[in-house]
DNA sequence: CCATTATTAGGAGTAAACCCCTAAAACGCA
DNA sequence: TGCGTTTTAGGGGTTTACTCCTAATAATGG
């Protein structure tokens, strides 16, 4: 018997989700959270052997917990449940310690073979992910690390500021630097990260969680 | 017997829905779609009772698909299904056309509730829903109507593929106007959100749920 | 029928964004 | 010590964005 945790923020989601898990006899959902906090406190009293954990949530992200939970030595293995195809997403999934990555769009088959990989201790990536791992490591140029990670620091602290609205002179009074500089910093990232327009830089710096909405 | 039809964008909270509704006896899921688009198409072919109808779909949201079909002179009950609980949503939802608002955040036994309410002619909005409901009643000058449904039609639209990325050139071709008109309905839309960056605008395009980040 | 609103369109101008270059000082790293 | 990277800064240019005006047409609503 697999016992499983389920972490959504949404109850009507999450009431779904325990219906698709318990449609199999050998599953069994020994409890649910409606918070990262919460999953965190939930799973390391019941240990249980998966962890369905949606990444959106309030006060702990999915992410956090997944990584607060590895930290902590907990043994559970952590099945992460997303909306976003993104491969940013997916990388830092895998890297906060998730065994398994898959996309709110997948059939419940889907996450029933997620949680027989991953009991097994196996890894698992949606159909649809695994295509974006593919293409992103097939692909040398921009391959690495995706987005985030390729900015300088300044480039980051940069983008941050444009994303949260303000203008290239204000950001430069704002660092107390030259307008020129800034300007250099933007074209250099915006390079860097083939986006060339504020709209988005903006919705790259939320995905990337840089800034929230 | 109630027939249904539920469109939302994820495959896997759609089958949870499912089998949420089909707990229910009378209920019977006749059909499902994963946007705006096949929603309306979908629900002009079948005619269901109630449609469940997720806000967040790409191509063509919820609150659009729900405007479309009232339009379009569909005696289906529209029900919208939201994670949002902000004032804003509500109102605009409504003045679409829908018949029910329920949060994600409820319980199956709400949606049951609110089906049966919007079935015998009546509308159903979710409990966390009210309140706000009430609140905005009782004072109308002042917050007045926050955001999305301040806005025309068309200034929508624009704000819409403003956020997307296109230039105001781009969308005057796209819409085939001209540049200047692009220009009236971009300054009109910011004075009436009192934002006037881009960055703004796409934060408070994706807050609002025109455009996914 | 009149008032308001939505949609369309333009003129004219400032500010900002964006693109092309170069280049110096500072830093770690091999 | 030299090499790459980061951070800094600038010159000079084109293109958008944004603001301030006016104004015609159509539709909606009291």
């Amino acid at each position: 018997m697999v016992t499983i945790v389920v972490a959504d923020d949404h109850k009507i989601v999450r009431e779904g989700l325990i219906r698709l898990l318990e449609a199999r006899e050998d599953f069994t959902v020994i409890g649910e959270a409606a918070n990262g906090d919460e999953a965190v406190a939930l799973v390391m009293e019941k240990r249980p052997d998966i962890v369905l954990m949606d990444i959106n949530m309030p006060k702990l992200s999915g992410i956090d917990a997944t990584r607060q939970l590895g930290k902590a030595g907990c043994q559970s293995k952590i099945l992460v449940l997303s909306m976003h195809e993104s491969r940013a997403y997916v990388e830092e999934v895998l890297r906060a310690g998730a065994s398994g990555y898959v996309v709110k769009n997948s059939a419940s088959t889907d996450v029933h073979n997620a949680i027989d990989a991953i009991q097994s201790g196996a890894s698992y990536l949606s159909p649809a992910i695994t295509q974006q791992v593919v293409d992103a490591i097939a692909r040398p140029g921009d391959g690495g690390p995706s987005g985030v990670s390729m900015l300088t620091e300044r480039e980051r602290e940069v983008l941050e500021l444009i994303a949260e609205g303000l203008s290239s002179r204000e950001i430069a009074s704002e660092l107390g630097v030259s307008l020129k500089t800034i300007d250099s910093h933007r074209s250099n990232l915006m390079d860097k990260l083939d986006i060339h327009k504020v709209s988005g830089l903006v919705r790259f710096a939320i995905r990337a969680g840089l800034i929230e909405a």
